[in-house]
DNA sequence: ACTGTAACCTGCAGGC
DNA sequence: TGCCTGCAGGTTACAG
């Protein structure tokens, strides 16, 4: 479910919400996916950051008396179907996957019916656990990003354009609907294994663009999607390509064909996007 | 080090 | 109505 524009948007709206806040007790679902959660107790949450896909809350405690402190990171990632809300007392739901009690008795807490979503208790920036986030690219807004150093990057690998984009390596937050969404904008077949300057440019500017749009509309709701407040996004409206297999291009009124690469259903136009 | 594939979970839609 | 199959926004372990 959630890419870079959803996992923004929970990050908007939590953060007001659980900044400040100290955190009594933790419960998790056995799964060790989930069971570090309860390593946040006795925290503080100092902020809430996020990079490409992932929550970072970035946790203190006061270890002595002279001032020393920890610091540790709360690492969430949704996965495919998570959602974080804050209430005053703890709903009875099958999907609760975990639960953090806060200091003025309200409760933070994770629901995932999937169970692909996973939370992760680390000392601060240390992301060995989490080979993703650990190797994670540069943010598409960075503007140390620009077209040349994600010419590169791409360079470095043979495998499809759409895979590499998945793989969080060139660019951080990138899913499946955006995946497809800035190949579309950006013209370019999704299978292709070498993109030139010009082209990596293109699909760069593609890429912000499909992003900041849908942050704009509150993120992409296909059907699990949440934000903390328990709205839906409203971006999936206003999708060209992905979920509209079968269905005329926006742009040439060719057809958008719906094929799978590397095990990810993909949309193109079969006219728009050619090799 | 890189690449491709299967696996992890649960619910739901569609076909018969 | 009920059963079966395939599919879903992601990451990770593993084999070659």
């Amino acid at each position: 479910m959630p890419e870079l524009p959803e996992v923004e948007t929970v990050r908007c709206q939590l953060e007001p919400m659980v900044v400040g806040s100290t955190i009594i007790s933790g419960r998790a679902h056995p799964s060790p996916k989930f069971a570090e959660a309860s390593d946040a107790t006795g925290y503080r949450i100092r902020c809430l950051e996020r990079r490409g896909k992932y929550l970072l809350f970035a946790l203190t405690n006061s270890v002595d008396d002279k001032g020393g402190y920890s610091e540790r990171q709360l690492v969430v990632h949704l996965g495919m179907t998570g959602a974080l809300y804050v209430n005053d007392s703890l709903p009875d739901d099958p999907y609760q996957r975990a639960s953090w009690t806060l200091a003025d008795g309200r409760h933070l807490w994770f629901r995932d019916v999937r169970r692909f979503g996973r939370i992760a208790v680390v000392p601060a920036n240390d992301y060995r656990s989490l080979p993703t986030l650990h190797r994670l690219g540069p943010e598409p807004f960075d503007p140390a990003l620009d077209a040349a150093v994600f010419h590169s990057s791409l360079t470095k690998s043979r495998r499809r354009i759409k895979t590499q984009l998945l793989s969080q390596r060139p660019i951080a937050g990138i899913g499946n609907i955006y995946a497809d969404e800035a190949l579309w904008r950006a013209r370019i077949h999704p299978g292709t294994r070498r993109v030139g300057l010009e082209r990596a440019d293109r699909l760069l500017e593609h890429l912000r663009e499909v992003l900041s749009e849908s942050l704009q509309h509150g993120g992409t709701t296909l059907r699990d999607y949440r934000k903390p407040d328990g709205d839906t996004g409203r971006n999936q409206k206003r999708l060209d390509c992905y979920g509209r297999g079968g269905l005329p291009c926006r742009r040439c009124g060719s057809q958008l064909v719906v094929q799978i690469f590397d095990q990810r259903t993909t949309t193109r136009c079969v006219i728009c996007q050619r090799r």
